[in-house]
DNA sequence: TAGTTTTGGGACAAAATTGTCTTAAATATA
DNA sequence: TATATTTAAGACAATTTTGTCCCAAAACTA
């Protein structure tokens, strides 16, 4: 059940770990949260360049330069990032991969993943990285294994 | 997202199509169910191999030979075809996808993916293949674009 | 027995995803 | 100006997934 991608994932975390330094102005370097993190630095640099280009993030270079937020984390919701990252039909996706589905013409899953992807787009429109970033921020949760 | 590989959602329609021809007995090729669900005839085939390896279905060489369910199609659960496809560990997967993760040092998406894995779960156990079979031959659903 | 049909199994190719590396560009600072 | 830092961009490799193909094995039919 891999419904995120590798590169989303990466980025989901980084983004969260951004916004778990509160305190923090200026921009974060990437290399401090790949090794935090424990993500390939390269890798983590590509996902970031597509946010980047997509206005979730700013980058500036050169020394104290990195990435920054372009929104407060509250006012950035999952359903974002993921809509660069994945698509912007990532919600649109089947379960059994017909293609121009609806209710029209339905397959004989359709009921049940029909719900279950509303409560996901639901649950993504609502959680912002600032919700996650406190998660993280207190103690309660971690973002690394 | 992607939550069943192609393979998997090739291996699921087939069998859906197969629980669907309630009348018929004896053997289903495997060469008609990739031409009426315009499934690649290989690609189903190597699905349909595993499948038999691991008792969900029956097979036979010769004219007039095929696969068959080993079992009554409402004994049979979508569960049952996703562990063997996917891997026992299906509904154990993460959303962020860190290691060892538990109740005890949860990620900050824990609770909202708990429960949704647990819906998903939920309904793959109480889902037959005849329930499903069922909606296509009552004309209601289609397995194919 | 010979020929046909069908699954079994594995080699192989194509495509997508994931990961690594190198170089360039921008910026700061000494 | 020279050097260090940091992102940008893209080439490249490794891996996984997806798809194709060939031939063998089993079974039926004539
Ligand atoms: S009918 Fe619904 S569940 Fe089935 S493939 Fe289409 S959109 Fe997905
Ligand atoms: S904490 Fe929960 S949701 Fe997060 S990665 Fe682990 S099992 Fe998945």
């Amino acid at each position: 059940m891999r419904v995120l991608s590798k590169a989303t994932v990466y980025g989901l975390r980084a983004l969260v770990y951004m916004a778990s330094e509160r305190e923090r102005t200026g921009y974060v370097s990437i290399g401090e949260i790949s090794e935090r993190l424990n993500i390939s630095f390269h890798f983590l640099t590509k996902t970031f360049q597509t946010l980047t280009q997509h206005g979730i993030l700013e980058s500036y270079r050169g020394p104290n330069g990195g990435v920054a937020l372009t929104k407060p984390a509250d006012q950035l919701f999952l359903t974002d990032i993921v809509h660069v990252l994945e698509g912007v039909d990532f919600f649109d996706k089947c379960l059994l991969g017909l293609p121009g589905c609806g209710t029209f013409a339905p397959c004989p899953v359709h009921d049940f993943w029909k719900a279950a992807k509303e409560a996901m787009k639901n649950e993504f429109d609502n959680t912002s990285l600032a919700e996650l970033g406190e998660k993280v921020t207190d103690e309660r949760f971690r973002l690394v294994a």
